[in-house]
Order: C-alpha cells, then structure tokens, then sequence
DNA sequence: AATGAATGAGTATTCATTCAT
DNA sequence: GATGAATGAATACTCATTCAT
C-alpha cells in the first residue's frame, strides 16, 4: 500500500524517539539507570508504557540512545586542525577547552544517566570508547605529535601527554558527578585554570615556563 | 551468652569479612555490581548465601565495605606537609604521584567494581565525597595555599588549580575503566609525564608560552 | 443510515471474512493460536491490524470462525441413508470412509490450528461437541440401530460401537497431527484398511477367532 | 563440603517434583496451560511462587515432567511378547486393551493437560512423538508382522493396520476428552466393544469372521 | 556459625484491543 | 472501511533475604 518513503512519518517517528529520550535522560540521571523503570520513563514522556517499545527495543536500547546522543554531542567539537593554522597554541588551547567544557556542561544530566552504566556495562563501554574516545584520542594525539614536530609544543611522549589532558577534562566532569560544589559553581573558571597550569606551569615565572 | 570482648572470634570473624569483600570485589569488577547475585559471591568465596548475611546486612552493605576499603587504601597516602620540608616540590610531586599511581593500580578491581555504584547511588556518592574526596581535596587546597604563599607556586587560584591535579589523576584511572590500552600498559610513566606537564608545560623551554 | 440490505456489500463483507480466516487457518495451524498475533494474521492476510477487528470481535471470536467452517465441511457428508438403501454395508462403508478421509485430508490445517484449542477450551469444546460431534453420533448410532435391527450388522452395542469406530477415524487424524509419517504418506489407503478391520477382523477367514 | 551423593536429599527433591507436577496437572487439566498461571500451581501446591522455579525451569519445562510421567505410565504397559506366547489372540487383545484402557482412565487428567500442548507445541509433539507413539507403534508392527507370518493374523498390512488399531484407542481418548458422556460413563466397557469389532467385525456371523 | 531451600515483592516485556485520522 | 500508533493489563521469571535445621 504505503510505497512512498514518507519523510513525514520518519519525522514524527524521530521526535517520538527525541521525546522519549529526553524523559530518559531526566529519570535516569535523577535515579539511576536501575532505580528507573520503564514506567517512570513513559509517565515523564507522557506516554503509555508500551509506547516505549514502539521506539526502543528494551531498556538497555534505550541507554544505546543516549549513548548516540553524547557521539552527536562531541560531533559537535571544532577540528582540532583550525587551531593548528591559529599559531597561538595557547589562546586555542584555551579557545577549545572553553568549548568543551560549555558542551560538557550542557550535557551533564546525560553524562550523570550514562556513565555509570558505561563503565559498568561492557558492551555500553566498548561502543563508548570505540565511537568516542579512541577517534578523539587519535585525533589528538597526530595533532599533538605534529605540534610537536613543528616545534611549538616541547618533546615529549604525545601518547601519554594527549591522555593526561583529556583525562583531567574527564576527571573534572567526574569530581563534579560525584557532587564537588566548588567545580560545579566555578565550572566556566576551570578552562583557564587548565591552561595556565598547562601552558605556564606550577611553578612561578622564573622556573622553567615563562609567563 | 558470652559477653567477653574474645578477640580471637573478632579476627576470625574480621578474616571472614574480607575473604566476602575478596570475592565481592573480583565478581563485582567482573559483572558490575547490579549483575552479580549474592550467590555468585558466597560461591566465590566458597561460602553458603545465607553465611554472607551473618557479616554483611545486605547487599549495599557489600559495596560500603568496598568503600571503606578505598578508604584505608587512601590512608596510606604520604602526608602533604613531609613534601613540604623537602623542599623541591618537583620531585616531591613526582614522588607523591608515583605513590598514588601505585596504590591506585594495586586497586584497579576495587574502583572498578565500586566506581559505577558510586555514580550511580546517591547514598555512597555523599559518602564517598565526605570521607574520601573531600577531606584530601581540602588537605591539598591548604597545601597547595602555603606554598602559593611561600612562593614555592606561582600565583593562582588554590581551590580549581588542586581539583584540576586530582582531576587528572581521576581522569586517568576513568579512561583507563573504560578500556584505554595505552594507559593500561603505561601505567607506570604516567606521574612522571603529569609531573613533566605540570611544571614544565605543554611549551617548549627556548620559545616559552607568550601570555 | 443506509438500512438497505445491501447484497452486494455483504458479499464484500463474505470475501473479506473468509480472506482472513484463510489467513488465520494457514498461521494457526503454523504456529498454533497462543502463538500466533493478531498482526500476524493480519500481515499474511495483507491487511491492516485493525481491518481484523472490522470483521471478528476478538481473536476467539476467529477461532469459532474456524470451527463454523468445520461445521461446513461436515456438512458436506453424505447422508447415512443413502447408504442403507445400497444394500451393500461393506461397499457403502467404504465409499463412506473414503470421503471422510478426503474431507478431512483437505481440512488438516484447520484441525491442526483449531483441534488444539478446542480441547482446552471450554466454550470451544462445548461448542464442538454440541454442533458437530453430538449430532453426528447421535445419527450414526440410529444407522447403526436400524442396520443391527434390520440384520445387516451384528447384535451389538451401538452407541459404543458407533462411537469406536468414528474414534478411529478420529485418532488416525490425531496421530497424522502428532506426525507420523506413515499415516501421513497413505492416508488414502487408511479407508480400505478400516473397512478390512471392520468387516473382515484381525483373524483370518479360515481360522475364525475362537470365543 | 558436602560430597557424599546424599540420598535423602535427592528423594526430598524428587518428592518436591512429584508434589508441584501433582499441582501442575490438576490445575492445567482444569483450566489448560495457557490459562494457568505459575502462581495457580505455587498455590494449589501450597509453595511459594519462586519455589516452583527451584524444581522447573519455566513454565514448558513442567509440561516436560507431565510428558516424562505420561511415559512413565506408558512404560508399564505388558510386553506385547507375552500375548504371543498365549496362543489366543483375542483373549489376549482384550486383555491388554483392558490394561491400556485402564492406565489411561487414570492419567486422564494427565491427557487433558497435556495433549493440546503436545499438539500445538511442536518441541513437545515431537517429544511425544518420539518417546511414546513411535517406540510403541514400532513394536506393534513387529508383532503384528510376526503373528500374520504366522497365520494367526489374516495378511494384510502390518504398518497401517497397527495404527488404525491404536488410533481407535487414542480416538476414543480424544472423544472422551471432547465430553462424550456415553464414553466417559461406560469406558470399561470399551475393551470389549473393540476386540468384538477387529475379531468378529461389523457383519453377522454368516458373513466372513465366524464368531 | 553455616547452610541452602523457601519465599514473594518487583518489573521488563508482550500483545489484544481501541480509535483518531 | 482501512489503518497502525498508542495503550496498559497481564504475567513469567529473578533474586535479595529469611530462617529452620
């Protein structure tokens, strides 16, 4: 009967699938994926439970959906290339993490449903750091080692280097999920905080990094 | 019936809760804490179910014997001031994140089993953040204050600046749960490149970061 | 509005009942009736879910559909009469079988979806017996009376003896749904073997079994 | 610990079984399988719900132990061999008609629980089929086989003429469960019937089998 | 103290049925 | 009439916890 194609349904399809989701990541990060059911999910959407179904196989699809929701998220993020062409490395270095921690920010109710089941869930895991973490890794570490051949970041291992400072983006969002206050108020400070204490150090300005 | 302290039942019975704790913490790290029965606990701990319940109250009384674990492995911490006397905060920070690295490998299973909970569970989070994080962060941000005004550091905000270091710290051990092989395998050269980018910066030394 | 009788549009209505039924018959039987959704028939039948409802209250109400049409192809038999009037028991029981074999072989998918349900249910069973079972019976044990007055069969018990014999028409059916190939792959000689059994015995002619 | 094959707690096992499958059956017999719930059987068994599932894995693995006890009741069905040794057939026939009707009437609450699902189930038919019907029906047509070679049977066909004799049992099963009455009041008398039906057959005397 | 059989509250999921379009 | 998205009642099954032995 019904040949054509239809973009009209997918829309509406689509939103359904929005609107779930955005009642998922609201149950789930204020209960936790386990606490949640299905129910509370359908009531926040106002929905009927097996609505749910007609858009997300089972639960854990569901978490799948948020999942894709965070890789839209860091689709998001500026090539790293543009800031290579900047010359300062020091304003884009401050330039990108503003950026990401203004994206972090907004998503944080999704990182709060999430990451607890990423890290507990391997399959959830896998996907995660395959679709995310390891593309973006890769990408940070060729721009790091041509950084560092081209003479503006000092020698070192960019492997290990790329990971420690997305690891302390990382280790903010997660100080922060496990309720610091002063992160959370300060959250916009912190980019310029990691920079200074990437680019001139702990040290005071006669020790090794000029100001 | 006996009301004599008998300190030998109270080893004995010490020895029986972390022989549980041993397996709850090799079958949590395996399957996450939600996927593992207690029955999969008292067999790896060569137990019958009902003789956990004679030591642990229920099941989340499981994951805060856990916690208390993480505690005593952070009271092993070195205190900041003996750092303070050394004088040469470089190597005092070297040595001080080897230690911590070390001792965090050791408990690889222990976070990994108890990380997502602690996510996940507002009871333990709360918990987690007022025993542990919070009394070392405060340590640290006193620490971090007397050498700012010793000049031993450069000027700056005490509060982020110690949560960005602990940051990275925490950071590092998260990716490395979520599957990150570089970090698994290099785990040990990890504090001497945060000591390295956190004193002589991401800028090489002859062309220094320009403010 | 239009209280018109409407021939034609009843016809439509006939077709479109029958079209699903055929539809019902083939997945019933397929996957039996608890298996089998109301989407699936209405997939094989190449309609809408809700066109079901249009046509058949409920899903039970599709299975009475099914045994009306049983109810037909019994019908379809010919009147024990007829055979009385031939004179020859023997040649009129087993054109008689004959052509309960071929009905019945023609039906199989309906008894496989329907036979099923029938004995478990009730209602349906109920139904069964009263329309098709009783009636045929209570038929068979007058032919079998007259014939047994009249001289042509035996002095015997013909309620029950009219009852082993319909049996084993029915069991043969029944072993055919349980799977047995034989039964399956010659069932148009089974008419001439009862009719052996029936009328010529176990024994052979010229040991006659002994009272 | 314990690695003594310990007896008694097998037989308190065993004991367990038969008490829910002793439930199970009168309650599927009541109202079939569909319609009954795990709880109905917890509750006519005096257990709890979770019980059951420490004796049966799920709901069909319970129709599996009516199936094992429908062999089981097969199993003490007389060696066909014995009737060879006696010489008279028809006695012989009678006499084991008699014992399988008899077997039967008692598991009749066994047949109406299980036999829809043996037939609408095809894990189960196959089961049966092949555990009860084909062993069974094999050892029939040996033995028919062997008494029409030697000239106490007439010749005529082994395979079909076996099912055709066990069907009429089975059909009479199966009317009986459909709620004939005249059957169900007058079972013991159906032995008789048959065996007058296949040895002296539908005909007077001065037709073929003399009585 | 140790055990593991018994328990039943709790929940994800299914699917017959409805009804707005 | 035809449709299929929405619905929510219904239920098999799990597993933390208890307690008699």
């Amino acid at each position: 009967m019904s040949s054509t194609p239809d973009p009209l349904r997918a829309q509406i399809t689509q939103a359904r699938r929005t609107q779930i989701l955005d009642a998922a990541t609201h149950v789930f990060a204020e209960n936790g994926y386990h606490r949640t059911k299905i129910k509370d999910i359908a009531k926040a959407a106002g929905l009927g439970t097996g609505t749910i179904y007609n858009y997300f196989t089972n639960k854990e699809d569901l978490l799948f959906g948020l999942l894709d929701r965070l890789n839209e998220t860091e689709q998001r993020l500026p090539a790293f290339e543009q800031g290579f062409e900047m010359g300062d490395m020091r304003s884009f270095f401050g330039t990108y993490l503003q950026h990401r921690f203004s994206v972090i920010g907004e998503s944080l109710d999704l990182f709060r449903a999430a990451l607890p089941e990423i890290l507990a869930n391997t399959t959830l895991r896998t996907r995660y750091y395959t679709t995310i973490i390891e593309p973006t890794t890769q990408l940070g570490e060729h721009f790091f080692q041509m950084l560092i051949d081209s003479g503006h970041f000092r020698t070192m291992d960019a492997q290990l280097s790329v990971r420690a400072v997305a690891s302390s983006v990382m280790g903010l969002l997660v100080l922060y999920l496990l309720g610091d206050t002063t992160i959370a108020e300060r959250w916009e400070d912190l980019p310029d905080v990691l920079t200074t204490l990437f680019f001139d150090g702990l040290s005071p300005d006669e020790a090794p990094a000029s100001g």
